[in-house]
DNA sequence: CTCTGTTTTGCATACGTATGCAATATACTA
DNA sequence: TAGTATATTGCATACGTATGCAAAACAGAG
């Protein structure tokens, strides 16, 4: 039984106004009186009326769609930061086209595909664009929000955590706690993030005379947790181990547990993100807290207040330590 | 500086030809000969240009979008299913109108969304649907898919895996093992996943004459963590452990390795998902593994082959066991 | 070269909405 | 009451594409 679907034109006939009159009703701040407004409204009720968004996007270019790309990893952070953004867009009227890719960089073709529907945005988290992509958005007049990355050849707009001062404070905590021998395990290297944290942390010992020890990493437990096994099994066992996130900072944990080393006690560890799986009691990391929502609402500030892409912004938030039991 | 959007019309001038050839060019299957298709590619080449969807959309009703939907919770599996579909429905040339909600139901409002965009079809995934919605949506001869789901009272596709047959062979694993102090962590009660589970496990147990205990839990890993401790603190010390999901499964282990019980010498424990997690080399944990890219075909396959609506059909799929350190 | 059958093209229109402009209805002032 | 200002409405058109139909171009046969 397919019910036709109704356009604006019928629920006119019925309420005997145009359809410029229905479409008026359905316009936020258009000019019609209380009474036609009613009237229009209990018609299209019970015709079960809405208005076509893809006609609509066609006049107005404002399709209400923002295109969220994201790459494809474990990392359970970036399934929040999805549900976070779904949820605060939608309470502004948008809706999300969502692209996953596997690919390192997004490609051209996926980039096309939100050009193709009119997508007022485009947010990337977790995945890294060419500088020709977003030229080509640019062109476009679409702004370009990173995501948790920033990338000094991009002229967009980005949001993220300030990494490399959430880095130094807790090198400072581990320093100031006497430990000084010292791991740090990387993220993906070529990640703003990695680098970041990377910088942050190495820079206060630096600054200390200390030297320490860098793990490169992938941001995948397995890659942790064998770096930190291999390096147990040399013989090194470090005072403090800061993983580039969470997973990461898991998967050294993990290893250290294998050993039977005794972590806060022989080894302390510290991850980045809070993930919801560091709080399990089997785990219980301590970590830095990013402030997922108000990077999400920070980003979407930035769409909406239709930021020019002449003059990009870069937005970065603290977040703060959280001391849970890998720490003392 | 801002680019023009082309439309076909420019092209159309500039390779002298109609807006119409232009059209044809890029509608697979147009009659177009060969040598002013390559002219007309050549310009649209130069000028960047690009269909319009949402014209094309208005018109075709052929939108290429297809509504996923998909509850709030940290199930890990359901990012990897996410993942999947997109990547799937890509390589279809579908593109993906998300939805994260909330909600225990689906609410009108978020159907309302899809139907404005004329979504093709719409996949739930952990997420329950009222009969009304689904009848909405059916309306307007849009299929709906229940993914990891099924609902008796919804006449609408469903693609499962085959959890009371896949819960049997576990229960008959355990059984033939010797073991008989048998305990079955529920999941949400009220979604079919953990009713289904739950039914295959006990019937089995039920036709050997055996009591297993059955405890309440909610898919999460904190109430299964909880429950398992209140357990063993109350002295009972199962020998086998059943988990409604892999998450269910973990704070369980968890909570068994707090009170220093061995796993799998003294108590033994099984999952269901195989979600990344479970193969952790701190975890190990033996489950059943759901064929999710299978099931994610078969879900595309269906809102593929137009199946109309008066003839839902149920797909239900097999998967394994995987034996890792958790059992003997 | 002519005639016929087939491909390729252009013309016109439709999809469902928004909006500038002019026409009409309403409210307000004196 | 008449006159003016304002709010409300309808008309016509545009957005960018697809498509039925007829015209035009082409290919093949004789």
């Amino acid at each position: 039984m397919v019910k036709k679907v109704v356009s604006a034109m019928e629920v006119a006939k019925l309420a005997n106004v145009s359809q410029s009159t229905v479409s008026r009703v359905f316009t936020p701040g258009a000019s019609v009186s209380e009474k036609t407004r009613e009237k229009v409204l209990k018609i299209a009720e019970e015709l079960n009326y809405q208005p076509n968004a893809l006609a609509r996007g066609l006049i107005t270019k404002k399709t209400n769609m923002v295109g969220l790309a994201m790459k494809d990893i474990q990392n359970p952070f970036y399934h929040e930061v999805l549900g976070i953004f779904t949820k605060k867009l939608r309470a502004q009227g948008y809706s999300v086209l969502f692209v996953y890719t596997e690919n390192e960089e997004i490609q051209q073709e996926e980039i096309n595909h939100f050009l193709e529907y009119n997508v007022e945005a485009v947010i990337v988290t977790d995945a890294l664009l060419s500088s020709k992509v977003v030229a080509k958005l640019q062109d476009y007049d679409i702004p370009v929000t990173l995501f948790n990355r920033h990338d000094k050849n991009l002229v967009c707009n980005s949001v993220s955590c300030d990494n490399i001062s959430a880095a130094n404070e807790i090198a400072a905590y581990i320093y100031e706690k006497g430990y000084r021998d010292i791991v740090f395990i990387t993220g993906k290297i070529n990640t703003s993030t990695s680098q970041d944290r990377q910088k942050g942390f190495t820079d206060f010992f630096k600054n200390k005379g200390i030297d320490i020890t860098i793990l490169e990493g992938d941001y995948t437990y397995e890659k942790s947790f064998n770096l930190t096994k291999n390096m147990l099994e040399a013989g090194h066992r470090p005072e403090a181990i800061f993983g580039a996130n969470d997973i990461t900072a898991l998967g050294a944990l993990d290893a250290l547990k294998k050993r039977n080393i005794s972590v806060p006690d022989e080894t302390i560890v510290i991850g980045f993100d809070d993930i919801k799986m560091s709080s399990w009691p089997n785990y219980s990391l301590s970590t830095w807290v990013q402030p997922i929502e108000q990077m999400v609402d920070e980003t979407i500030n930035l769409l909406t207040s239709d930021s020019n892409n002449d003059n990009p912004k870069t937005v970065k938030l603290k977040g703060h330590f959280i001391h849970r039991k890998t720490t003392k």
